[in-house]
DNA sequence: GAATGCCTTCTACAAGTGTAATAGACTGCT
DNA sequence: AGCAGTCTATTACACTTGTAGAAGGCATTC
């Protein structure tokens, strides 16, 4: 499942809230982004389409549910992007982030606290 | 300068070592990719005029390089992902990363040891 | 019951991508 | 001189993406 900028913006305002209709959706979305109701109708037909979204009617209105977790969706992107540009190795994504962004103190000491929590979380 | 997955694919072939042929990038190219070799010539091209490479004539063939480091095309793409994907902060996606994806043992050593070294490199 | 407003589906269209065939040039052999 | 091999530039074509207008259906309200 790959997104393109425009529609992570999309996906993005559906895990803010869902089920939502196409209105609540397009009020959701960055200032900067215009887009016609029909422009979001359509994205969201698209999304739909490609099995990223669901479809309801209630009523006259579609109300739109994502299909999947923005954590899946993560995910899926960072596998690519590691794919990509990194050689196939996430462990060489991460050492770059780390090497090259500033990070604060703060988010430094928070990432050395996770990667020393070697087997705790159950969320994977 | 937004790259697609076959872009990837070329730029990454050119960052191997520069200048090259289309020949040469089209053996360098991962296996599955069994592009003729006027595709890439095409996405050579098509590069050129994005202003990723240049081409300099050598006799009658092309030779191409790289006008972008690998380095900072790996850094606005990580910086894109950070912004559409995670609320524009690149520290979420570190952290992200850091929880959601199985390390080696080396690979956390490795990046704590980073972290510990606050103002080291002065690769910035 | 005619106008207003909101929703939907259909259609459109330009730009970008993936993928390549074709045809024209030049090089080097025989 | 002519053929084989290699390059290049041009052209093509289907699919995807961004962006939206147009037209038609139902509800609300004068």
């Amino acid at each position: 499942m790959r997104l393109t900028k425009a529609e992570w913006q999309l996906m993005n305002a559906l895990w803010q809230g869902h089920p939502a209709t196409a209105r609540e959706i397009q009020s959701r979305l960055p200032r900067e982004t215009n887009w016609a109701y029909t422009t979001v109708k359509t994205m969201l037909s698209r999304l739909v389409t490609k099995g990223a979204l669901s479809e309801r009617k209630d009523g006259l209105a579609a109300m739109y549910s994502p299909l999947v977790s923005r954590r899946k969706a993560r995910l899926s992107a960072l596998r690519s992007m590691a794919e990509e540009v990194f050689d196939g190795s996430v462990g060489m994504l991460v050492h770059f982030l780390v090497e090259e962004e500033n990070l604060s103190p703060s988010e430094r000491k928070k990432l050395i606290d996770a990667l020393k929590d070697e087997d705790k979380g159950g969320a994977k």
